[in-house]
DNA sequence: ACCAAAAGTTCCATATAGTGAAACCAAATT
DNA sequence: AATTTGGTTTCACTATATGGAACTTTTGGT
C-alpha cells in the first residue's frame, strides 16, 4: 500500500518470494503488465517471470491474455473466505456489532492488525446499510488511524517494535503524527487511558474514538471504533461514545475467550 | 473441500506444495494441529513442519501458541479484497443483481468456477440484507450445482477436460449425478438450452435454475442462479424465472466488456 | 514498410535452498 | 520409571531455484 517498492522480507525462501509478488500485484490495485511488475520488483527478470507463471498456475494469479496483465486470482477469494469464519474476531464480534450500531447509528470499524498496517474485517454504517466485502479486506495505515493507533498500544513489546519500523509516517494532513518520537509518545498516553483518537490525522474533516478488544492479559486481538465528522461531531463529543464502545470491546473480548470450536 | 487427502498438484515446485498446505489447513474449517495436517498431508514431516513455518512467518497462517494449533492468516483477507475487487464480476455485477432481487424476492448466486469447483462471489437472500464475507468465498461442487453445471458446460473444451477430472462424484441425493458420462450428457443439453437445473442433486428439497454469464464467445466468465425449495416452488414454476436471469447475465456480461481500468 | 527499442520468453551452467530420514526433545500416558 | 505420542532440529544430499544472457515477439517511430 505504502511502500510497493522493496519490501525487506526477512526471506523465507522462495515462498516468501512469491508472496511478495502477489502483495506487488495486489498493490497496484487494478491489471498490471509483466514490465510494470519487474520495475517494482527487486528480483531479475526470470525469477519474476516464473514466479508469476506459478502463482498463475495456481489461481492465485490471474493472468488475461487479450490484455497481458495480472490481477490477484479467485483462489484467494476462496481462502480469505475461511481465513474470515476462523480469524474468530468478526464472526464472533457480528451480533455485538449489529446491537452497537443499533444503539448508536453511527459508523463502526472492527480492525485486525497485519504487518503494522490495519485491516478492516468489518463495518457499520449510519446512513446505508451493511456494505460489507467493499470494507471488509481494506487496508489503512497504523500510525494515523484510530485502530491502528490502539492496536499498536496494546502490543507485546517486541512486535510493537517491529510493527513501528513498518509505519511510513506519510503527512496526510496538518495533523499527522510526522514521526517516530512522536507516535512513541501517543501510544504512551493511548495505553495508559484505554482509548486512541484520531484528530483527523489520516483525512481531514474526519475524526474517530478507538479502543482495543483485549486478550487475556492486554494484548490487543483488535480495534473497535466510531468515526465521524468534524460537521457532525467534535472530539470531545464523540468521547462520550467511548464507554459504549469499551463495553462492546469488553463482550467481544469474552466472546472470544469463551469460544471453542466444536470437537 | 471434497478431496483433502492427496492434491495431485501439477508440481509447481516450492511455492505449489506452499499453496497445497494453506487448502489443507483452510479445508479443516476449524483451527488444526501439526499432526492433523501431517496425517493428512503426502510430504514428510520436516517439509510440512518448514512450510507450515513459513506460511506462518508470512501471515498466510495464524499459529496459535495457546492452542498449537493454525488457522488461515489475516493476510489472506486482504489479498482477498483486492482479488474480489479486481476479479471484475463481482462488483460490476453488484447493481444488476440488486435490481434483480429487488423484482424478483428470491435467494440469487453469483459465482465463478476455481479448479473444478464453485466459488460463490455474491449472493443475495430474500430475507436477510447483503451479507458478504460470510458467503462471498464459499465453495461448492461443479457437478452437482446449477451454477456449476452451467460453468461447466460453457468452458472451452482443454479447461472443461480438466475441470471434470477434479469432480468427485460424491452421491449427496438420489438425484445427483453420480459418474462422468450422466454429467458429460448433461453438460450438452446445458449448453445446447443455455441454462441449467439442480433437480435436488445437492440437498434434498432444494431445487434451482443456473445461467451462464457469457463473454465475446460463448465462454462462461461466472454464472448466475436462483435458488429455492421443493415446498415454495416446481422446476417448472423456478424455470419461468429464466428469462429475467438470462436478461441479468447478458447486461452483467455487457458491463463486463465495457468495462476498463482508468489509465 | 522498415528499423530500432522495448517487452516478453527461453536457456543453461551454477549454487543455493529445499529435502527427508533419522535423531532428538518434551509432554502426556501407562 | 518406562513408554508412547506429538513436535522440533540436524545434516548430508541433490533437486530446484537462480539470473545473466541470448533470443523472439511486439510496439512505435520515421
Amino acid at each position: 500500500m505504502e511502500n510497493p517498492t522493496i519490501q525487506t522480507n526477512a526471506s523465507d525462501g522462495t515462498v516468501g518470494k512469491a508472496l511478495v509478488m502477489l502483495d506487488l500485484v495486489a498493490s497496484f490495485e487494478r491489471p498490471v503488465r509483466f514490465s510494470e511488475i519487474l520495475s517494482k520488483s527487486a528480483y531479475p527478470k526470470a525469477t519474476v517471470y516464473r514466479l508469476l507463471q506459478t502463482l498463475s498456475n495456481q489461481s492465485m494469479l490471474d493472468y488475461n491474455e487479450q490484455t497481458a496483465t495480472y490481477i490477484p486470482g479467485i483462489r484467494l477469494v476462496r481462502l480469505a473466505h475461511s481465513a474470515w469464519r476462523q480469524s474468530a474476531l468478526a464472526p464472533i464480534a457480528r451480533p455485538i456489532l449489529d446491537d452497537l450500531a443499533d444503539a448508536l447509528d453511527e459508523t463502526l470499524h472492527l480492525a485486525q492488525m497485519d504487518d503494522g498496517h490495519v485491516i478492516y474485517v468489518d463495518k457499520r454504517n449510519a446512513e446505508k446499510p451493511v456494505e460489507m466485502f467493499s470494507s471488509a479486506g481494506k487496508t489503512g495505515p497504523g500510525y494515523c488511524t484510530g485502530v491502528g493507533k490502539a492496536l499498536l498500544a496494546f502490543m507485546p513489546e517486541k512486535e510493537q517494535a517491529r510493527a513501528l519500523t513498518r509505519q511510513s509516517f506519510h503527512k496526510y494532513t496538518a495533523a499527522t503524527l510526522a514521526d517516530l518520537p512522536a507516535l512513541k509518545a501517543e501510544l504512551l498516553e493511548i495505553a495508559s487511558i484505554g482509548m486512541a483518537f484520531d484528530r483527523e490525522e489520516h483525512e481531514p474533516g474526519i475524526i474517530c474514538v478507538a479502543v482495543p478488544i483485549l486478550n487475556g492479559l492486554n494484548r490487543a486481538i483488535g480495534a473497535l471504533s466510531l468515526t465521524s465528522t468534524t460537521s457532525h461531531h467534535s472530539l470531545s463529543s464523540i468521547e462520550r461514545f467511548a464507554p459504549k464502545l469499551q463495553e462492546a470491546a469488553r463482550k467481544i473480548s469474552d466472546a472470544a475467550k469463551n469460544w471453542q470450536f466444536p470437537t
